[in-house]
DNA sequence: AGAAGGACCAGTGGTCCGTA
DNA sequence: AGAAGGACCAGTGGTCCGTA
């Protein structure tokens, strides 16, 4: 795994260094009953995450070491509080980067976006581990139940909508990476955002399910790193509708419609 | 599949033949968007359930054909309603049979139980076939998708909880019949009830879990069957609360923890 | 008493839309 | 304007407990 080079990606401001502490917490997977405690301890020495909170009230410290949840889970929610409101610092927003490329300024790069991906798949290990230790019911997925522990383990630059927003983009890093990085290439090139990247990431993954015989579930399943993602409802869609669209013309030409295994 | 030769084992009253109509349904699952409707009207013809109000209201006829959803939907629950209450009928509850006996009286047997295990699978295979059709997400359990797909196709004797209940026993008929068919033989004639024989099929699945590494997930997955139903809760806590003992004294004895492969 | 199943509930997958 | 993510919602897995 290139997984920890990556970590310097990551830039500075809020989503600078937000990596790290998990790798201690993950262990061997062989531990008894309060592993999850431990987790959420033992994330407490390398912690790095910052919350910079711009607000009027709690300007103290919490630069360094502050992995308690009692201490700043109970203060957090002042949204529907009387006095002090604090504006809570979101993640900087990504940018079109070529691969290998340190995004510059408050901007995020799409290696640490994937990246992210890969800290859900060691966090999802951890709790299949927990959950194997505990003879429960283990997942196969990224669930609520891996996001709500990866924020647990302080990881609170992960989160469901986000990452499942990107889901198609990753799934084509994963299953051509030497289409995934020219199309990098051409968008930052071009200058466009991380929007109009984003929409022309469907159109390869659909190409490459089309030469596999339509089945994206089947196309995730068999990637190991891809397998534990949600195939997302678009790309389904677009699949399936690609799919209807080639049957009918080729009904018309003459092929069947299972011509995916040309000789 | 011997499946047909098991319609006739369900007993007269409610539970009497109630299979039947959704083999029509099944078809080719290679219908188009209105396979649902398809389903639903089509099961009219050779419906036999019988729904038998013995209430005061509602005594009309509503023997032999009355699978419309909107006839009989709107005015079922009259729980709440003011003058007339109708009692609504439930199915003969199980006796511990022998393979092949048919049971007497206003009673099934386990024949039929078992039976309705299949029945969820073929529900289970439509509902797979339409979703496929539609390029939607496809189920690989009995969900709650299917239980109410098969309530719509007019198998209202299936249902969740009765289903969940009895999983283990299905799973160790579907694992070692000959070993089912003992302990329902056993139970027979020693009069044991029906929850007497449940519960005592728990050990022998425990038992060939043991053999197995313990991994009832995984034993579960490999059966093609069984593989469509969700481990029951308590077998997977009885399978894991088994294992610590028996690898506490194995560790005390000098065996290793993973001594299921003796050579 | 033993048993079938309606109906509830906590937590899920999915993503909108108020926010920055 | 483009984008991040809190928070909501319909429908899920799970099974209790009022019913017969």
């Amino acid at each position: 795994d290139t997984t920890h080079a990556l970590d310097a990606l990551s830039q500075e401001g809020l989503s600078e260094e937000p990596v790290q502490q998990e790798k201690e917490a993950a262990g061997s997977g062989g531990g008894v009953g309060g592993v999850w405690e431990m987790m959420v301890a033992g994330g407490r020495k390398t912690q790095r995450r910052r919350k910079n909170y711009k607000g009027r009230s709690r300007m103290a410290s919490m630069d360094e070491d502050d992995d308690d949840d009692e201490t700043d889970g109970a203060e957090d929610d002042e949204n529907g509080g009387g006095g002090g409101v604090s504006e809570r610092q979101r993640e900087h927003p990504f940018i079109v980067t070529e691969p290998g490329e340190v995004a510059r300024g408050k901007k995020n790069g799409l290696d640490y976006l994937f990246h992210l991906y890969e800290q859900c798949r060691e966090f999802l290990i951890q709790v299949q581990n927990i959950a194997k230790e505990r003879g429960e019911k283990c997942p196969n997925k990224v669930t609520n139940q891996v996001f709500r522990f990866a924020k647990k383990a302080g990881a609170n630059y992960i989160n469901k909508p986000k990452m499942r927003h990107y889901v198609h983009c990753y799934a084509l890093h994963c299953l051509d990476e030497d289409v995934s990085n020219a199309l990098r290439r051409a968008f930052k090139e071009r200058g466009e955002n991380v929007g109009a990247w984003r929409q022309a990431c469907y159109k390869p993954v659909v190409a490459i399910a089309a030469r596999q015989g339509w089945d994206i579930d089947a196309i995730f399943n068999a990637h190991p790193r891809l397998s534990i993602w949600y195939v997302p409802t678009k790309l389904r869609q677009l699949c399936h509708a690609e799919r209807s669209i080639t049957a009918a013309s080729s009904s018309i030409t003459g092929g069947g419609p299972t011509d995916h295994l040309p000789f």
